[in-house]
DNA sequence: CTGTTAGCGCGTTCAG
DNA sequence: CTGAACGCGCTAACAG
């Protein structure tokens, strides 16, 4: 490995001369210049960033912790990140949870270690340990998609509550009475808004939410699935189902096929998260939520921070989300015969 | 931030012993071994990696570099990396090429200024520059899933060929003689790998393949739908359709649905790429790649040659893909009644 | 079993 | 405009 040294001894000046020319700080005579470049090219020198960082103690990366990197919604969120990141010369390590507050806490001492100069968190649930280990050492933390039950923290996220407020209200004006809600876990701030939101819609139409069907589980295929198989097994079935994820509703998807269900004749389900666009058949109706946008203001606002001289305020950012309407919502007990919706269907009404 | 010397401080220590309490590296007094740990606990001490990995110059770190993130095929790569090189210590840095060989140039160089350890690289073309540039820093490499045109490296990835042999196989075998390819660019192994095996599937049946179109473009959607429309305005239409990506069959099942075509009555469609399990419909007959395997190996076998003392010989691994048929594959211009595959029959059949 | 010395490669500080 | 000295935080290599 060549270093500053090596390319100094070539170019007959001092190392400190090299790392001026290197970084364009100070001033160096032209004739110096070229000959520092020169040799800079000969050995094909690459200033080593690790000790750059150790004088500077500043890495310029930012780390962005999520729960599922194969989620389609983080790896869109990641996506913004990296792109408002790279834009300001930062550089991203991205960590990922499983949903786990343990590995969520194995990575936040990572971090700290590695010396991070910031940290994106979409928090495994609503407990603020990570957050306070992250403070003691003066990492600066912005939370995405999830609220912390303790505040005073940098935010961005999607309306949760309000998106759920608009999809169950667009199955109630199908004509739904039942509608089961098939949640993540409790912990998480989005399962509970959504829920929360659910309700909203139910009350405004006079609806009593202690008749339906409301579980809380996980956002995964599995966890769908088995709620899915717990509402069909009630004595009384909804007629529509509300999706807490995209998984969620790929889970319960799996069994309404299992139960020879049809969708949306059978059931009606409507989901929280879209699809990328252009993946598979775009069938499902869905409250899309800005990811791209999420991930994108909040890297801007780590940086904003971090290069601020003052303290900032702790500031939120609630985006909206949008009611995307597509074929897996209906009215209910469609009397009129209606043929099985194949895919040809599906595919020449894709929104 | 605390350092070893405040530790040391603390605990009446000298630096050095506290250095190896804290890696377990030789011998210390179990007194002084507890008086040290509870300095540490009181100054909450998280060792700086930075200093320690300039001091060590090794930062267990490996980069992945793949072309497209928000492809599932890479980011379940990147599962199989991850998994592989966090047990094992290593964290990893994930970077994205978006398929353009100056992106990959520039972060190669980042990851040079970095001293990775070593670099996992799917790369963007079959050029190998940037090969040689990681080569002259001494950072081994292992590539993924791609050829380069000049040898002599660790390779893993699946075998394009074959499975582009078997999928089409299966479309002759079905009645089909005019099959259009859908490839990604020619520059890039997988593609021209997957046209060979599609033309050995086409010669065994005797079929020339001067008559049949052959398209190379993007693995985007936007080029799968483009390359569709120039195949449906062709004078002879092909009666089946081999999408080289999962993305270019997203773009040319779009442009097959605009056209008002029917899938699989009026056109045969099969990928390479499957889709993660649950996602959507799976409808399409692919070739799915053992993806997560790719990573695991490449990340195991980097490991491994960062271990060794003795330079180990450049290895391939080519591992294998397989056939699912599903319903997106079917005989051409079905003259018996065939009932529209509807989606309760998709799911009793998943593969 | 523990401490001392030295330096990883770079950039800040201050002379020249 | 350029260079010398120093230290970021840590650990390898020796003492003792």
């Amino acid at each position: 490995m060549t270093t500053l040294n090596d390319v100094a001894k070539l170019a007959g000046v001092s190392t400190m001369t090299v790392s001026r020319v290197v970084n364009g700080s100070g001033y160096a005579s032209p004739a110096v210049k070229a000959s520092v470049n020169r040799a800079i090219a000969e050995l094909g020198y690459m200033p080593n960033v690790l000790a750059r960082q150790l004088r500077s103690s500043r890495t310029q990366t930012l780390a962005l912790v999520v729960t599922d990197i194969a989620n389609p919604f983080f790896t869109t969120i990641a996506r913004g990140v990296e792109d408002a990141a790279h834009a300001q010369g930062y550089a991203v390590m991205f960590c990922n949870t499983d949903e786990s507050v343990d590995e969520e806490l194995d990575y936040v001492r990572v971090l700290i270690g590695r010396r991070v100069d910031g940290v994106l968190l979409v928090p495994a649930t609503d407990s603020s340990k990570s957050l306070e280990l992250l403070r003691k050492h003066n990492l600066p933390v912005v939370v995405l998609d999830r609220r912390l039950r303790s505040g005073e923290v940098d935010e961005v996220r999607a309306d949760s509550e309000a998106g759920a407020y608009l999809v169950v209200r667009h199955l109630i004006g199908l004509g739904h009475r039942q509608i089961a809600a098939l949640a993540g876990p409790e912990a998480v701030s989005t399962s509970s808004d959504r829920v929360s939101g659910y309700r909203r819609a139910l009350a405004e139409a006079g609806i009593d939410a202690g008749t339906q069907q409301i579980l809380f589980g996980e956002y995964t295929e599995a966890s769908g699935h088995a709620m899915t198989e717990r509402i069909l097994s009630a004595s009384e079935r909804p007629t529509a189902v509300f999706a807490g994820n995209n998984f969620i509703a790929f889970g319960a998807i799996q069994a309404l096929r299992e139960a020879g269900m049809d969708i949306p004749g059978d059931m009606s389900i409507v989901v929280f998260d879209d699809l990328p666009q252009g993946w598979a058949l775009p069938f499902l109706t869905v409250i899309s939520q800005p990811a791209y946008e999420i991930g994108k203001r909040a890297a801007e606002m780590m940086i904003e921070r971090l290069a601020s001289e003052k303290p900032i305020e702790a500031r939120t950012v609630v985006l909206q989300s949008n009611l995307i309407v597509r074929q897996s919502s209906a009215p209910p007990r469609a009397t009129a015969f209606r043929p099985a919706p194949d895919l040809a269907n599906l595919m020449e009404n894709p929104a």
